[in-house]
DNA sequence: TGCATATATGAACACTCGTTCATATATAGG
DNA sequence: CCTATATATGAACGAGTGTTCATATATGCA
């Protein structure tokens, strides 16, 4: 039966118990998977950030462009722009005075899909314009 | 050319500028669309909650099991699960004293390999038995 | 060299988040 | 009824976040 730490009986489901749990923590990801997969998911839990990710979605861009797409100021793009670079989400190139950011592989393109598909699926509707390549679901979220 | 709300000129790369950034502005994500899916990855966004969907990627589990299974107090863990709901992550099923929870759709396994897979490229290297339905990946991520 | 432009960054601010603690609600069993 | 158990929730705390502002760095051009 399943003890917590001070040794008392808990979730009273029977004796099954602790080889379930046990089972299902074999299984477990991980405690380093799980904070690397819960800070790539920060770096996207940001308005701001996914409007740059899909952004670059259509190709690279340099910052000064960014921030006239997303509406928002250069020093804010930047500063964001640094977080995406840190989990290597994006990736710079240089040339004369401009820095060009894209998207640095893509399993980006995966996860924006599948994030779009869910919330199509959990809050139907329109949501204007997303004809990004390999993005051209309908209003049903169906492809 | 792309000039800022003062009228002055910014980015100066030429003429084109102007189209090409309105280009890219019709096909961007909508506000309403960036909002939710940054809502959406911001409630996997915590190692806690994490881990939370994906014992739950192996079955239906009631709460102090996945309190046990996680190793976080019962409060913590109703607290995140009430998150996850919210987000329709994850649903309930009650029966008698317990809540069970489960996964409410089949978007949150792929969410979670395309998080993988670009960890595994990213950092490439172990990461403890993941082998949960659909994600018996091999060290190097590839399948 | 000197100035303008493109980008990066540190400090500071209001705001949000995840946990703990205490407590509330709901159900089962006596 | 009363007690025990499973879960939910409000308050509060420290920790972290995104923006703005000022300023620094770097490159191109005269």
């Amino acid at each position: 039966m399943a003890v917590d730490e001070l040794g008392q009986d808990i979730c009273g489901v029977g004796q099954i118990d602790d080889a379930k749990i046990a089972l299902v923590r074999e299984q477990l990801v991980s405690d380093k998977m799980a904070e690397r997969l819960a800070e790539t998911f920060k770096v996207l839990s940001d308005p701001t950030r996914v409007k740059v990710v899909a952004a670059l979605l259509q190709g690279e861009l340099c910052v000064c462009e960014i921030s006239e797409i997303v509406g928002m100021s250069q020093s804010a793009v930047s500063h964001q722009l640094r977080k995406l670079k840190d989990l290597r989400l994006v990736k710079r190139r240089k040339h004369s005075k401009m820095v060009y950011y894209s998207l640095d592989d893509d399993h980006i393109l995966g996860l924006i899909t599948q994030g779009v598909d869910h919330i199509k699926e959990e809050f139907p509707g329109t949501y204007g314009a997303f004809a990004m390549p390999g993005l051209e679901g309908d209003v049903d979220g169906r492809r």
